[in-house]
DNA sequence: GTCTATAGTCGGATAGAC
DNA sequence: GTCTATCCGACTATAGAC
């Protein structure tokens, strides 16, 4: 018994620890997570870690790099959608209410639909509350993206230039869609249950749309009146 | 040099471990925090925490009881004011938008405002992410408590009873203001600076409150038509 | 490239002096 | 109640066999 698992023995390896990082980071942390619980749960031996990575802190940034990546690539063809529709003058009322709308599934279905969104979220929420070394690769690599595509759809909604306020308003709406996943643990407290169920995500995405319709309606006509001018944003996908 | 620091050598060690414990809990979290870190931050001996609070773990309860106290003192009064509007069948529109808006203030104060509100969000993020075995004290002690306010009070906004979709707008209605706090990194990297001014508060209390003012008359008159009957939830400050 | 063995450090808790 | 000294387990990283 001299190997402790089946291995794939090339460098899956690799992709193994990245994987146990992805849940451990993000169940417990960068400094409360520790190589051996990585290594045991990637199936490697303890020394694959320094080997491949460099140590610890090589396969967190890693493992952030992979699950960018693979957000960007989930999100992204969306996102450049919604930008275009945002960048094309022509684009109608109706057409940059169903963009929004559209974006709205997306967000919900990405962060509260699949099941490896949740390491995601967490690895996200633990850069929030004490930002690593590597917390620019995700904010600008993730987050100061979707809040670009969302000010430049606000922007046309409301039919505003850019502007602190409107950055600040898109935030807000993001809010609404946000507080599911970073509250998740609470808001199973309040729905019952161990996760949310299609149902709850139907029901989650018809009033976060609804909303925002809502606010783009109310909010618009608090302005000096004008839904033309478009806004852009420096958000380059 | 027998004892390292001046000390109030009551048991004013009790409140100083606590107020580290808020500190370095929040920072870091439960596991990532060493007792010999709490101790010297508190100026106090190593041995002093397994004598008055059993052990880590139990610093960290006395710490949860202590933030979750303090807290709802802040906010308590505010929100049994609320409460008692939204069980007034008598309470006008008017009156239950001023609510509102008072409610929106508080939550932007105490969660953005005060500088000790960053070791609470915290914490409460934490918590969120890896539940520990105290997370009910913070959930029934005060999440629950602010989810139910908002669920009442957006309940006789809209004119409809308490139910499943109702608690989730809340919840959706309350992310426009907690992303500000569980985001803040991000943001102060999207509004520059490294914290947020009074300017900004303002602002974004101003667009908040009027987003759930285009929120409650948007989403009512999507409805069956007819702002009569209150909702009552189990909010029992 | 993958393993074992080990170095060197730090973790939480305790015993017992005072 | 506060201190020092200490146990013992867990930590990251490395050296070197294969």
């Amino acid at each position: 018994m001299k190997r402790q698992q089946a291995q794939g023995t090339e460098k899956e390896t690799r992709s193994r620890l990245i994987e146990a990082g992805l849940k451990l980071f993000g169940l417990h942390g960068f400094e409360a997570t520790s190589t051996r619980a990585l290594a045991q749960a990637a199936g490697v031996n303890l020394s694959a870690i320094p080997y491949h990575f460099g140590g610890k802190e090589g396969l967190y940034r890693a493992m952030l790099e992979h699950i960018v990546r693979v957000k960007l690539t989930e999100i992204g063809p969306g996102m450049l959608c919604v930008m275009a529709t945002c960048g094309n003058p022509k684009a109608g009322r109706e057409e940059l209410l169903e963009a929004m709308r559209q974006l709205v599934r997306t967000m919900v279905s990405v962060m509260l639909g699949s099941p490896e969104s949740r390491s995601f979220s967490q690895i996200m929420m633990q850069e929030q509350i004490a930002p690593t070394a590597a917390f620019g690769l995700f904010h600008d690599g993730f987050f100061a993206k979707v809040h670009g595509v969302w000010t430049a759809l606000m922007g046309r909604l409301l039919g505003v230039p850019d502007s602190l306020e409107l950055r600040l308003r898109a935030l807000a709406v993001m809010g609404q869609m946000v507080i599911f996943r970073v509250g998740m643990t609470g808001i199973l407290r309040v729905v019952g249950g161990d996760k949310l169920t299609d149902e709850h995500l139907e029901t989650i995405t018809r009033l976060c749309i609804q909303q925002v319709e809502a606010i783009v309606a109310g909010c618009a006509s608090a302005l000096p009146e004008g839904p033309a001018q478009p806004a852009q944003t420096e958000a380059g996908i």
